[in-house]
DNA sequence: TGCGGTACTTTTGTATACAATGATACTTAA
DNA sequence: TTAAGTATCATTGTATACAAAAGTACCGCA
């Protein structure tokens, strides 16, 4: 195991990430550096270093009237999955021709964890599993631009799916494609797994959609 | 004219990205946060915030031994050019959807000023405008999701273009894509719109790999 | 009571101070 | 001469101090 010292900077960062994500935080709601000192127990500095970070993300704003919580709309959400189904596929074969058999591995792994969180009906577990999975894909791909572009809009993705409750026939729907998706690309099947793939994401989106109306 | 003061973190974020982007440090270069503040005349603070930004752009990288400068790949640029292909159309629709007199105006002018530079052959504002049209796509597109993820990508290539010299005839069949992609746009014809544009980031793609080769 | 001005508080941007960590170079001893 | 240990320097992470800008509230005067 690599113990990697992690600086109170990031720690703020990661923190405020998903605490926006998670919604603690209210869209619309605006927030000033002294009052996160307090909340996190740091100084203003690491504190501004997070705040940059955030928005060049754009999960806040710094407007004149001080710095406001942008968080995810339902059509950022949409906009997010229509970019995924785009390119996802990229990634996809990007792995396939870096393929290794740890990468088969990995994925594998975190599809029979899947499937043991559905059995338990642990939907926190299964959703960082569903991350692991795509970001394994991402961080295998062999590149870095497209692991930049994609991994922070699953992470977005996932956490706005998480708002709007989660059915569980949907998640059981999901894992079996993850598990196609796995094998097609075991079997190096490049074309079937990008197209698996897309569709996947597709399936996400029209299940939130439908739930909403 | 608006004006607003930007803040010298700002101001050094710009000049570091651009400095990066035109290959003043270069790939590999190591730097050091009191380099930069002897060289841009500022404290450490906003040269941290700076770093920091820069750094969640992946074009410098903190790594144990120092922050090392990132800079763009050959592959890099094959990657952000694939990933435009399949998404840039997006924005495209997005723009027709959203369409205004005062966004086919601003891209009509970017289209004319480049016409000028190009009879004037004058690479570096030619670039700009070039930026000038795809940003204003991006701007107008309706989707900040997008734009958010567009715009640093077509930065970059725009960087990555101008290292690798650009030739006149491609840079005269770029204007015509503009002018052609413009008046799909003005038509609402969304699919030749798309379309277009796909082929024109390609066509770009094309042009550098095979000078390269 | 209403309006205006002033002073205070809040907030942010920048600089700097301090501590810890890691690298480097120098000295000393074998 | 080489190796090891120590001391110093460089670099970064964090905290804080200071200044400027902006908002707010209170007070006085009409």
């Amino acid at each position: 195991m690599e113990y990697k010292t992690v600086s109170l900077a990031d720690q703020v960062f990661e923190r405020l990430e998903a605490d926006i994500l998670g919604g603690k935080y209210q869209r619309g709601e605006t927030i000033t550096e002294l009052r996160l000192c307090g909340e996190l127990g740091v100084s203003r500095t690491p504190v501004r270093e997070a705040l940059r970070r955030l928005s060049q993300e754009h999960l806040i704003e710094e407007t004149p009237k001080g710095t406001v919580v942008m968080g995810i709309s339902r059509k950022d959400f949409e906009d997010m999955c229509a970019i995924r189904i785009r390119i996802e596929g990229l990634a996809v074969r990007g792995f396939i021709e870096n393929l290794t058999e740890e990468g088969i591995r990995e994925l594998r792994e975190a599809i029979d964890f899947q499937e043991f969180y559905l059995t338990r009906s642990d939907a926190d577990h299964l959703r960082n599993m569903d991350s692991r999975f795509h970001e394994t894909i991402y961080n295998r791909c062999g590149s870095t631009i497209l692991r930049d572009t994609l991994a922070p809009l699953h992470k977005k993705v996932q956490k706005f799916r998480r708002q709007s409750m989660q059915e569980r026939s949907r998640a059981v729907k999901s894992v079996e494609e993850h598990r196609a998706i796995c094998e097609a690309i075991a079997a190096k099947d490049a074309p079937l797994a990008e197209a698996l793939m897309a569709r996947h994401v597709e399936n996400a989106l029209k299940n939130i959609i439908e739930k909403e109306l």
